[in-house]
RNA sequence: GGUGAUGUAGCUCAGCUGGUUAGAGCACAGGAUUCAUAAUCCUGGGGUCGAGGGUUCAAGUCCCCCCAUCACCA
């Protein structure tokens, strides 16, 4: 995958990120993806090649649809109000797309419809009538991820259509027992119609021939194999109205499957991108298309990418991608992410709470090496790492040399010629350049750490702070700070693709123009002159990192139901039914004396109490418990009480909190009275 | 269940087509240094390379079989 490394002519290349769905906030895991491509188009860019980076929310289908819903807005008001979140973090983020668009868009619409046809005139779309679960009450067809059901295998309750996780079982929804709508409830029925069907498996012979030339990884391309050992069966294209989607033509109440376009959406948001810039379509997009074009995606989501999204395009006149790039998944501190344990963490909380992009950038181009493994983001090694890599070994270089250019030589520097060094830096540049080029960017930070290394040892060596006390070596001096410069300034291109604005803040520190790879061989002139050297970056405070995973517990609210989301990360699984330790410890319980009960005037089921858990001031608690208890009974007596349930204002007064009664149809309520020894304050846990 | 991948020092990871006493960074210990928002430099301890078989003069590196973790199964 390096056999355009050595070319320097300048290419015309386009990339793409995966679309992230207009259903959910981006979060860390997602920031894998945009952080790779964007380092991968920054490089690019540097090398001098002319290069368009677009992406889109991704935007219809039924979860779009039933969420708006549920917010009692339209789709449109969602999708328009999560496109600008989407918009706003990516930015944060410092990745730069060329176009953020939306699969909702006119451009969508009409390449949609086109290629639509064109597939159809080339024989490859079938109907064919086909039988689905349907909600009797929501009048809707059900996608598999919205009936619920008993797993026919393990019989665990309330799993989803299309797996059981439980026993990790994969079924059709019609195997489900006893199945029901999570829409609406009611039980589905079956129901037939007509579905359309792109005829993939007429596309074996393309297919295998395209996945072998060089466009996959390997692991990805073993993936395939398997693919294609088990047979090609025909993707089904359309879903039934209601459906938030593009209608197809011809086919009233039949809408596009949403998969078939979103990858479309690349092509119209680099169309959208191309009318307003003056660029040519057709050029990149064309059957013979010179340009190249590549896909960053995350691996569950290659089956779309390297199977209906090349045959879409090659049966309906169009160029294939030229590389497909999947990356694996983010784990935080080596487990999934989890909103219990605050690792489920957005975008928005890390910039709210760490600030600095650049960070998590470095962080994940020191793991990312262009394969398919998964990558863990160890929050210690984040803080350590990024920490003494970026802050000890490579802005200290500038910080400890630059003082002396200032003092001594009015901000001049010297000449740097026949340094061995520096020598040893600009040799490093293809070598770094390849790794860029083949996203081994844990390859080029390791080589550029290891050059860092090197000139932390130059600088300690000629111990710039010895010469300076003999007047008489001002010249060497001035050679030692101005090598250090020059190696700063190398280090600081090489970084560039992943420091973008550490970059930035470092030019004008030098005073120089934008840092190009070609400026690997334009070193710092002798007289150039150079910014007061002021702090560039600061160290994380780990306190940063802890408050965030802090944050993000205390945020988890029992929101109802999550939607299912297409980003296999959602950590669908917390849905077991069980809760953590950590969700329990939030009900604060403690044991309370009752100091004071009576009759409330006008409660027909209330007793006020009064309850003491060694606060200065007793709390007031009402208790519908006066069916079974005499105010005078409880006096003095213990029980338990919940102590941080959000004060309620009733009609009698302000309850601050809760007795705990067991009751059900054999009688009760019967309130609970800890064993001898416990005192009023004392937690239950 | 099937398939793909991963498992190397406390942590995060390198180890190309098998070849001398298995490496780096961080962390840790000792020393040096003090220009800079305490960083850096030198030295050192620490690994039966997931377990067990096998091939080979030689295996972390190839083969087999287990175990664990992750993912995918349209």
């Amino acid at each position: 995958m390096s056999g355009n490394t050595s070319s320097n002519a300048p290419r015309k290349i386009l990339v793409t990120s995966a679309l992230p769905y207009a259903n959910g906030s981006i979060h860390l895991g997602h920031m894998v993806e945009y952080v790779q491509s964007d380092v991968w188009v920054r490089f690019q860019k540097m090398q001098g090649h002319t290069v368009h980076y677009v992406c889109a929310d991704d935007t219809h289908g039924t979860p779009i649809m039933l969420r708006a819903e549920k917010e009692g807005i339209t789709p449109e008001e969602l999708i328009n109000r999560v496109h600008a979140e989407h918009y706003a973090d990516f930015s944060d983020f410092l990745v730069t797309f060329d176009n953020y668009y939306s699969t909702n868009s006119e451009e969508n619409r009409e390449l949609s419809s086109r290629i639509y046809r064109e597939l159809k005139s080339n024989g490859k779309i079938a109907i064919r009538t086909i039988e689905q679960y349907f909600d009797p009450v929501k009048q809707m067809f059900l996608p598999d991820r919205f009936i619920k059901g008993e797993c026919p295998k393990c019989h665990a309750k309330d799993q989803y259509g299309d797996s059981c996780e439980s026993c990790g079982t994969t079924y059709s929804p019609t195997e489900l027992i006893e199945p029901y709508s999570a829409v609406s409830g009611a039980p589905p029925v079956r129901k037939e119609t007509e579905h359309y069907f792109f005829k993939l498996s007429e596309c074996e012979n393309f297919l295998r021939e395209w996945t072998r030339s060089g466009t996959l990884q390997p692991e990805a391309a073993n993936k395939m194999g398997e693919w294609f050992a088990s047979g090609l069966s025909d993707w089904d294209i359309s879903r039934d109205a209601p459906y938030f989607g593009f209608e197809i033509p011809d086919a009233p109440g039949k809408y596009f499957y949403v998969w078939l376009d979103a990858p479309i959406g690349y092509m119209a948001s680099f169309k959208n991108l191309a009318t307003r810039e003056g660029l040519d379509f057709g050029e990149y997009w064309k059957a013979d298309s010179q340009a190249e074009l590549y896909h960053f995606i995350g691996k569950d989501i290659l089956y779309f990418h390297a199977l209906f999204w090349p045959a879409t395009l090659k049966f309906s006149g169009y160029r294939q991608p030229t590389q497909i790039f999947a990356h694996g998944f983010l784990t935080v501190n080596g487990e999934k992410m989890s909103k219990s344990r605050g690792t489920f963490i957005t975008a928005r909380s890390y910039l709210d709470h760490v600030k600095n992009p650049e960070y998590l950038r470095y962080y994940y181009a020191a793991k990312l090496n262009g394969t398919m493994e998964d990558i863990d983001l160890n929050l210690e090694d984040f803080v350590a790492r990024v920490n003494s890599d970026l802050v000890g070994k490579y802005i200290n270089i500038a910080s400890r040399t630059a003082g002396f250019i200032a003092k001594r030589f009015d901000g001049k520097l010297a000449a740097v010629e026949n340094n061995a060094v520096i020598a040893e830096l600009r040799s490093a540049a293809d070598s770094i350049r390849d790794s860029f080029h083949n996203r081994d960017t844990a390859r080029a930070l390791r080589d550029i750490m290891a050059l860092a290394d090197k000139a932390n040892a130059y600088v300690a060596e000629n111990a710039p702070w010895e010469i300076a006390k003999q007047p008489e070596k001002s010249a060497a001096l001035h050679e030692v700070c101005s090598v250090s410069l020059e190696a700063f300034r190398l280090l600081t291109l090489y970084l560039k693709p992943i420091l973008p604005q550490l970059a930035q803040s470092i030019e004008t520190f030098l005073n120089i123009s934008p840092l190009t790879w070609g400026d690997i061989d334009r070193p710092l002139p002798a007289g150039h002159e150079i910014q007061a050297y002021q702090h560039l970056i600061t160290r994380i405070d780990p306190k940063l990192v802890e408050a965030m995973v802090e944050a993000n517990k205390e945020s988890m609210q029992p929101q109802a139901a999550s939607q299912p989301q297409k980003q296999s990360q959602d950590a669908i699984a917390e849905e077991t039914g069980y809760i953590s330790i950590d969700d329990f410890a939030k009900v604060d319980l403690r044991i309370a004396r009752i100091a004071n009960a009576e009759h409330v005037e006008g409660a027909e089921k209330l007793l006020r109490l009064t309850l003491d858990i060694g606060e200065e001031k007793p709390r007031q608690v009402f208790a519908g418990i006066k069916s079974a208890y005499d105010p005078e009974s409880l006096k003095g007596r213990l029980t338990v009480m919940v102590v941080n349930l959000a004060p309620r204002k009733m009609k009698f007064g302000l309850s601050e909190g809760m007795v705990l009664a067991a009751s059900d149809e054999r009688g009760g309520p019967f309130i609970l009275s800890p064993d001898s020894g416990a005192q009023p304050g004392m937690q239950v846990k």
